[in-house]
DNA sequence: TAACAAACCAAGCAAGCGCTTGGTTGTCTT
DNA sequence: AAGACAACCAAGCGCTTGCTTGGTTTGTTA
């Protein structure tokens, strides 16, 4: 994956990291462009030189995201082999993309999702739809091949909430790694036992 | 489970239910108490007649929903038979407060959590503890008798997780009911056959 | 070295926020 | 009839918010 979503070089990408550490630290109503400035040096009224609007900062930090994130399952998935480790690799992603580098940036654009307009929202539409699209595609043939139970549909869902509600309790660095926390969450959709 | 956790007689019941309403739609920061008075057809100022702040009205909502669900919990679980259906139970209590008639309330208690300030937070932790503590004794011994294959502290994160999400994008009313959706998440986590 | 644009500062505006204050209304008890 | 109390209104205070404005610095190019 990707190391960094941000080049440190550029201003404007030095003010959406700072903004995706602070909306994920505090949400992005409770953050003011005020604190976000003096998270890099500038005063509150600088950053809109780079930036057209607060929102901006939340809608380019999920713009980025979104990307890197279905480049990079799309390359995961054609690495993996058989069904299972497709499945995997569904995780691992998501996984990664929310303890990894990019960890502010994914769970803004997780749990921050309807601080953005409908405008906006429906602007980054096409990307989540293109993301779940492989998803729904690893998990029909799951389920074709008995590997789970649950509905396609249905399981989507779950499985994206439980992984990215990891984002409330999870600390990386413990006893837990997050290759442990990936075999954990396959455990459960998917027991090894249940494959023909 | 009971109807209702907020009597509409008691005009300060009536004030968190419209509370829990505006903070499930457009969370706890972007409800203003002028909006919370009008939904009651009250003037901003009228409302800490009843209340002392605006995270009061926060805190007695999860107050009331922590406590009804505990009673909940431990009444479906002792009128549960084996393993299997004591885990359907964790599943379903969740599943119908959150989309039952306490759907507001539990939906803020779940998502708005960070919005209390710690001192708070503390003072709710005993009952999520218990609550919590509840959930870990069914799922150790789900895995002890093989019905799940995930360890069961991380089990019972990745499940709730799994359930909290639903207020996303679960809609009452449509082909799917919580029953179903209760066996579809049991499905995920304890497959049939997976039993001895 | 002159010109120019990107990057930033200093100051503050208009609007909205949570909450306070002083007073009025209606109901119930004695 | 009179007191007591809960419930509410009308008005607004002090503060914070996102954002604007006009001007200064800095670095690069011609």
């Amino acid at each position: 994956m990707r190391a960094e979503l941000f080049d440190p070089d550029i201003p404007r990408d030095r003010l959406l990291a700072a903004g995706a550490r602070l909306f994920r630290r505090q949400g992005f109503r409770a953050t003011t462009v005020r604190a976000i400035g003096a998270e890099i040096g500038l005063l509150s009224g600088s950053l809109f030189h780079h930036v057209r609007s607060k929102e901006e900062i939340l809608f380019g930090v999920m713009e980025r995201v979104i990307g890197a994130m279905l480049d990079d399952l799309r390359a995961g998935l054609s690495a993996a082999g058989d069904t299972r480790a497709r499945l995997r690799a569904l995780i691992a992603v998501e996984l990664t993309y929310l303890h990894g580098p990019c960890a502010d940036a994914t769970a803004v654009l997780f749990h921050e999702w309807r601080a953005l307009s409908p405008e906006r929202q429906a602007v980054l539409l096409s990307g989540r739809e293109a993301y779940f699209a492989l998803w729904h595609e690893v998990l029909e043939r799951a389920r074709a091949e008995g590997l789970t139970r649950a509905e396609p549909a249905v399981l989507r869902q779950f499985l994206h909430g439980a992984l990215a509600w990891t984002s409330f309790w999870y600390q990386p660095g413990g006893a837990l790694d997050i290759d442990a926390l990936s075999e954990q969450a396959l455990a459960m959709v998917a027991p090894p036992e249940v494959s023909p």
